[in-house]
DNA sequence: CCTTTGTTCTATAAATGGTAGAACAAAATT
DNA sequence: AATTTTGTTCTACCATTTATAGAACAAAGG
């Protein structure tokens, strides 16, 4: 999986990274099961600091998508049920990307076809 | 319109005003013409500082969604052409919560729907 | 004429983001 | 068994961001 930090950018590394990974397994690029580098290897490959890639993990485990074992590793979870609570969380991301997208001009149907064609381009499961 | 402010939130202040005025638009509960209050008017209102209201302003300006004219008033704007550019800005801010839907275990038609249904809560054009 | 307006400036305080180094105990490897 | 690697934890430092505060200004509005 190929990681792109962007250290210019106005979003933290350690978010992006983060994004990132996810994507990365939206895409099926990585799977529940697999481990992820060690803190310290991941920084060395992207050239950052081992306490970003590690505020990363954490990230990534509080959203229940991975799960970092002491000593161990950093494993893909499996998904989960979809709880409500989970639910609305994910409801409020969308939230604001929505309503800026149609503000901005965009129409419905354009909206839901963008969204889609990004969809599509994640590994079905 | 009404706007609620959360103080603990970890989303700075000046991004949830942000936020709910774009969503008003998208609601169409304030539309292109309309004035926003003055930025001091609006942080007594709110109970927050004067910059505060001012920064959101501005945020708001960038995006092109208001025009700030000096001494008159924020204005919302109509909406202009849609360009390559803006879809693509438009395009990365869905790009993380749509994988991260999708890795938390919602299908893809389940995120078409969950798209759907909160465009259905925004007034047509 | 007076109030309101957005702008601009300085100032302060807390929180955030990123880097850095060191130390530790446990797991993995050799 | 010895060594390396691992995630964790701690302190430390620095720049930026967030939020508030007050003051001053010129221009628009009533």
């Amino acid at each position: 999986m190929i990681i792109h930090i962007e250290a210019e950018s106005d979003i933290p590394i350690y978010t992006q990274l983060t994004n990132q990974i996810i994507e990365g397994i939206a895409r099926g690029e990585i799977a529940p099961g697999d481990s992820l580098p060690s803190v310290r290897a991941f920084a060395a490959d992207l050239g950052v600091n081992m306490h970003t890639v590690n505020k990363s993990y954490h990230e990534l485990e509080k959203k229940g998508i991975i799960k970092i074992v002491p000593k161990s590793g950093a494993i893909i979870s499996s998904i989960e049920q979809m709880t409500e609570e989970k639910k609305q969380l994910i409801e409020a991301g969308f939230k604001p990307v929505i309503a800026e997208a149609f503000v901005l001009g965009m129409s419905k149907k354009e909206i839901e076809e963008l969204v889609s064609g990004m969809l599509n381009q994640m590994k079905e499961r």
